[in-house]
DNA sequence: TCTGGGGTCCTAGGACCC
DNA sequence: TCTGGGGTCCTAGGACCC
């Protein structure tokens, strides 16, 4: 059996945890450059406020006047509650897959099944992620990672479920699965969605339902795997569930244009720290470095976007081997008079490390120990410790986080204060 | 006054080669 | 001069997820 744990309006419920005065009101929280609406609180959700990903100056006034609390992004905070979070769920099964900062897999292999039961044991999740982190979640338990994904939206919004779904019977599986949208299943979009529509398949059991054979013509392998997995056969492995990622990103908008070459170079090499520090988690090795720069369409009609390729002689995870390319790259990306609004980097075709063949000719210039040990002490300290000279000292091309709220959990100087 | 997220994977199509 | 097949590599853009 599979379970997902899935902290219910994640970034919402952290603003709430140190903050007892918000509680009881709708809670909106931003995107980076506080750009757009990325999580809504339930009470938020029960007014009708706070769609996801509308940019937030179309919806200000109406949030105003539903008596919004606006908080920007404090990825400091929600990350930190992430971990909690993981250390909580994860000794409830032997394997364990953090899926993303507020989701973890559960994985109980074939036969086990826990002494009180799927919905105890679910519960028991529940509370306890509560008990020690104060956070609400939903825990979706099922045969496939699929329907554990189904269950864990059938636990968060179908009625009756409070905040637990099993789905352990055919029955079970035909009244959850009857209650979603197509599109509410995991791996089928808005596009897939409209083209299911048009052949008739609306809900998640009508495509239970459809033969995969005609799934497999009219759509992809992919997509076929999605039908088996709602009728519970195993499509995606353990394996594949925790499959190493094939290429690594960092990108970002900046809080106001930037025109400056040195100010884009320091957020490039800003990005190649942060993807490449992704890469070293994976222990792996990228061929490729793709570099972007671009202005924003919304400011005029002349959009300018370059982006090129960088292929490494020989595969690397060094940063100073990567920032220098990247700075290279950039002189024939950059262009004065563009207002640059967004830039970032792409760690491309990545071979496990362990796999790697050395080339007989070109010596490893790769600086291992270096790297090993700038990671060792960032990931003790703060990820600001030890950086490259490139990214720059006072950066001053910073994100617009107008309603921050303090790093309760990571700066001494923020810690919550209680008044007697 | 200004304000429009970030990440990963896949595919179609073009360029080029033999 | 035009045409044919098949492969690789690269790029842009689409689709999906949170």
């Amino acid at each position: 059996m599979y379970a997902l744990c899935d902290v219910n309006s994640m970034y919402a419920s952290c603003e709430k945890v140190f903050d007892p005065t918000i509680r009881n009101r709708p809670v909106i929280v931003l995107t980076n450059n506080d750009g757009c609406i990325c999580a809504a609180c339930h009470i938020a959700k029960q007014m009708g406020v706070g769609k996801k990903f509308v940019p937030y100056f179309q919806v200000k006034d109406e949030l105003e006047k539903a008596g919004a609390v606006i908080r920007s992004s404090n990825y400091e905070l929600y990350a930190d509650m992430s971990q909690r979070f993981m250390d909580t769920c994860t000794p409830f099964a032997p394997h364990s897959h953090i899926y993303s900062i507020d989701e973890c897999f559960l994985y109980y292999g074939v036969k086990y099944v826990p002494a009180t039961g799927w919905h105890e044991h679910a519960k028991r999740i529940r509370r306890t992620v509560w008990k020690h982190v104060r956070l609400p979640i939903s825990v979706g338990i099922g045969p496939t990672p699929t329907l554990a994904k189904a269950a864990s939206h059938a636990a968060k919004r179908l009625d009756g479920f409070r905040g637990v779904a099993v789905i352990d019977s055919p029955q079970i599986r035909q009244q959850i699965l009857s209650q979603m949208a197509v599109t509410d299943i995991w791996g089928i979009g808005r596009k897939l969605g409209q083209r299911l529509n048009e052949l008739g398949i609306y809900s998640a059991w009508d495509l239970s339902c459809t033969p995969t054979g005609l799934i497999k013509k009219q759509f992809n392998t992919l997509t076929q795997s999605t039908v088996e997995e709602l009728n519970g056969t195993v499509k995606l492995s353990w394996d594949d569930v925790r499959a190493p990622k094939k290429e690594f990103f960092s990108t970002r908008s900046f809080g106001q244009r930037v025109t400056d070459k040195n100010q884009l170079r320091q957020a490039v090499i800003t990005h190649v720290e942060i993807a490449a520090r992704k890469l070293r988690q994976q222990k792996s090795l990228a061929k490729h470095l793709l570099v972007f720069a671009s202005n924003s369409p919304h400011d005029t009609d002349l959009y300018y976007r370059r982006s090129l390729v960088h292929s490494f002689p020989t595969y690397t995870s060094d940063s100073t081997i990567i920032a220098t390319v990247a700075n290279q790259l950039l002189n024939h990306i950059y262009s004065s008079g563009i207002n640059f609004y967004k830039c970032g980097v792409g760690l491309l075709n990545l071979c496990p490390k362990e796999q790697h063949q050395l080339d007989l000719l070109i010596p490893n210039q790769d600086k291992e120990q270096l790297m090993s040990c700038i990671d060792a002490i960032n990931s003790k300290y703060s990820r600001d410790t030890i950086f490259l000279a490139g990214r720059g000292i006072q950066q001053t091309f910073a994100m617009r986080r107008e309603f921050l709220s303090p790093s309760f959990t990571t700066r001494l100087s923020q810690l919550p204060v209680i008044q007697c």
